[in-house]
DNA sequence: CCACTAACCTGTAGGC
DNA sequence: TGCCTACAGGTTAGTG
């Protein structure tokens, strides 16, 4: 499901009801998700007041009180629901109508203004994970992680550097989330669409021999901030079943250029391409053989 | 060190 | 209808 831009769809739909939330009560309703719940996770959270909800590439960092920051990443299927019940014992929990299938994670929260709340976590896959840190050093997970998008030190130049002596697919290279933070499956084939680039060309072919980045590398790191810039505006990529917090669902699909669309004439104006498929490394990638050369 | 594959897990869509 | 296969937004562990 969850690229940079539902993650931080997901993001912006949380933080309003938990910012300010004290929590009450976790529930974990098994030991494990694709990792098992740091010790101690449940009661390390209950009493935390909510002081924020950032994002980091694809993780969710919820700040907590207590100096902890709970972080959270979605996986494929991973999603948050509030239900809006009112309950006094944990039992009431497992009231079938209020509990789904796959809710592997049930919180209850005060919220100052909002009142009582109720924070579900369902991930049929369970290739999602929690984790719990002090310090943003000590998070194997973010460790390694490349720039932001958005950030200035994701630009044309740095990547030039890394590229230099890549033979790796380019494709290949923008789903390492050491060179950038966030791009998933997605948006990489609608960035290469963009950029003129084809998805298997080696990384190496656009830095110049001098080590500069080529015209189309520049415009594949503009491209790359475009199409974020975008799906965040649209509230993110509805596919199967993604809903955001509130319920509701993004609309960027409708926008996919080249995703899901083999055998579909090209939409580039005037040229005359069919979008094709080809598998890298066990995953689709969707290209037009015409426009994208690079 | 890097690069590639298999694995994790469930649900669904499509072919027969 | 049922059964089977292929595939799905991500990341890590293992292998070479």
């Amino acid at each position: 499901m969850p690229e940079l831009p539902e993650v931080e769809t997901v993001r912006r739909g949380l933080a309003p009801w938990l910012t300010g939330a004290r929590i009450l009560e976790v529930d974990l309703r098994r030991p494990d998700l694709r990792f098992p719940f740091p010790e101690g996770f449940a009661k390390a959270l209950e009493g935390a007041t909510i002081t924020g909800v950032d994002r980091r590439a694809k993780y969710l960092l919820v700040r907590l009180s207590t100096g902890h920051t709970w972080l959270s990443h979605l996986g494929m299927t991973g999603s948050y629901r509030f239900e809006k019940f009112t309950f006094k014992e944990a039992s009431r929990y497992y009231e079938p109508t209020i509990v789904a299938n796959h809710d592997h994670m049930l919180m209850r929260l005060e919220h100052p203004q909002h009142g009582p709340l109720h924070l579900l976590y369902n991930d049929p896959r369970r290739f999602g994970f929690m984790a719990l840190f002090r310090n943003e050093a000590d998070s194997p997970f973010l460790a390694d992680l490349g720039p932001e998008p958005f950030s200035n030190s994701f630009n044309a130049r740095d990547m030039a550097d890394r590229f230099q002596k890549k033979a790796t697919p380019i494709k290949a290279a923008l789903l390492d989330q050491r060179v950038v933070a966030g791009l998933g499956n997605i948006y990489v084939s609608e960035a290469l669409y963009r950029a003129h680039i084809r998805p298997d060309v080696k990384a190496q072919t656009l830095v110049t021999a001098r080590g500069e980045p080529s015209v189309r590398l520049d415009l594949l790191a503009r491209a790359v901030r475009d199409v974020l810039t975008e799906a965040i505006e649209a509230g993110g990529s509805t596919l199967r079943d993604f809903r955001d917090a509130d319920g509701g669902s993004g609309y960027f699909q409708h926008s996919f250029k080249v995703y899901d669309r083999e055998g579909e004439p090209c939409p580039t104006p005037g040229c005359a391409g069919v979008i094709e498929r080809i598998v890298q490394s066990g995953r689709s990638s969707f290209f037009c053989p015409v426009c994208q050369t690079g």
